[in-house]
DNA sequence: CGTTGACTATACAAACCTGTCTAATTACTG
DNA sequence: CAGTAATTAGACAGGTTTGTATAGTCAACG
């Protein structure tokens, strides 16, 4: 059935099958997570057959890896510092606004949490291919930390930049379990911080 | 239930099997999480029969909310408080111990996260009745770290024990990525706060 | 027109999951 | 010693998981 050819219907679902049963994935790994997902709840949804899901990607593990490299494109990449940035007057105040676009999302109904951490505590043998690309994705997190520090003229921006996520990932925590002032306490904590170590 | 005990009450290996069984999952939950482990595997380690589990708790669900119940008591009451206001010289300085408290643990081998936030994170549907032990589970953290905020004399030591708590979860987060050095970095920033908050 | 490649639907394998049940055995207790 | 409760090993049900295999459909392209 369906015959899918020159069809459009739900904008996720149009275009080739690789890049629906990623948005797919997207969506039910973000949400639910990795364990509470499978194979076949993604081809059900994503309406292909499990042979074209083996065919773009080798494994479960393989479209995992996919989904954090997507996850890091739009979130980390277009959304917090695309809404951080375009917030911000001046590069120096990047490191407040953050605290704006995060104050959104928490606030939003479907706030789902972070990928990165999620899918790090929940993998969590350090040898994996999954918790070891978790980790990057939260590595780069920081290093945008980090350059906001920068432009913001403190003295250590390497530190600041660890400090900060120390900040961000306890106030999505916090958020998860509720607490959603999380972002305009920490951004409160940030701004002591910085008058601090300017 | 279970007229036969009145006595002892330790016993990993040649106590009564119910604690047997607790033990068992305590270590499996608290190093791999809830739906990475199952009950096959908890019998097999601890040395029981199924039917033995199932008399003992009524479900899987039920183990962990023994689990979450028994984190409690061994991490938040015996090692986070028990360790952190031995560590103080007075009442005041607790919200300073506890940093170091952390920065052990950190620095363990066998360093496994907190239950209390991979449980909340990994089973996210927040009706669940897991998902809100977990919560509760944290809120009993955040007011002993109000209560070393109100010991410390800070002006509102409820904000300040929901800031602690973003700084000891972002901490905690931090390091199962690998930084090591999260607990001296919310020791500095908790410094700060508290100079300034007080 | 015929070959090729992508896709579909479904069956299958082998393992796992939670939870129930039986039947036999051990151990405590009155 | 007899009765009762606890525990055992295992089969079983009904579901899930990842991944492979088979067989057929469809469209594009040379």
């Amino acid at each position: 059935m369906a015959s899918r050819d020159s069809g459009e219907g739900v904008a996720h679902l149009a275009g080739n099958a690789r890049s629906r049963i990623l948005e797919t994935a997207y969506d039910l790994f973000s949400h639910d997570g990795i364990r509470a997902v499978g194979i076949d709840k993604i081809i059900a949804e994503a309406g292909i057959a499990k042979a074209t899901l083996y065919r773009h990607f080798a494994s479960k593990q393989d479209l995992v890896l996919a989904f954090l490299e997507l996850r890091e494109q739009r979130w980390t990449r277009e959304w917090l510092e695309g809404e951080s940035e375009r917030r911000a007057a001046r590069p120096q105040e990047c490191v407040f606004t953050v605290w704006d676009t995060l104050d959104d999302w928490f606030h939003r109904s479907d706030y789902e949490g972070c990928s990165f951490i999620n899918t790090l505590l929940e993998i969590s043998d350090a040898e994996s291919a999954i918790h070891r690309g978790a980790a990057h994705h939260l590595a780069v997190v920081r290093k945008t930390l980090e350059r906001y520090a920068r432009q913001a003229g403190t003295k250590d921006p390497q530190e600041m930049g660890y400090q900060l996520q120390v900040l961000m990932m306890g106030a999505i925590v916090s958020a998860c379990g509720g607490d959603l002032d999380a972002a305009r306490r920490a951004q409160d904590f940030a701004g002591h911080l910085i008058a601090i170590e300017r």
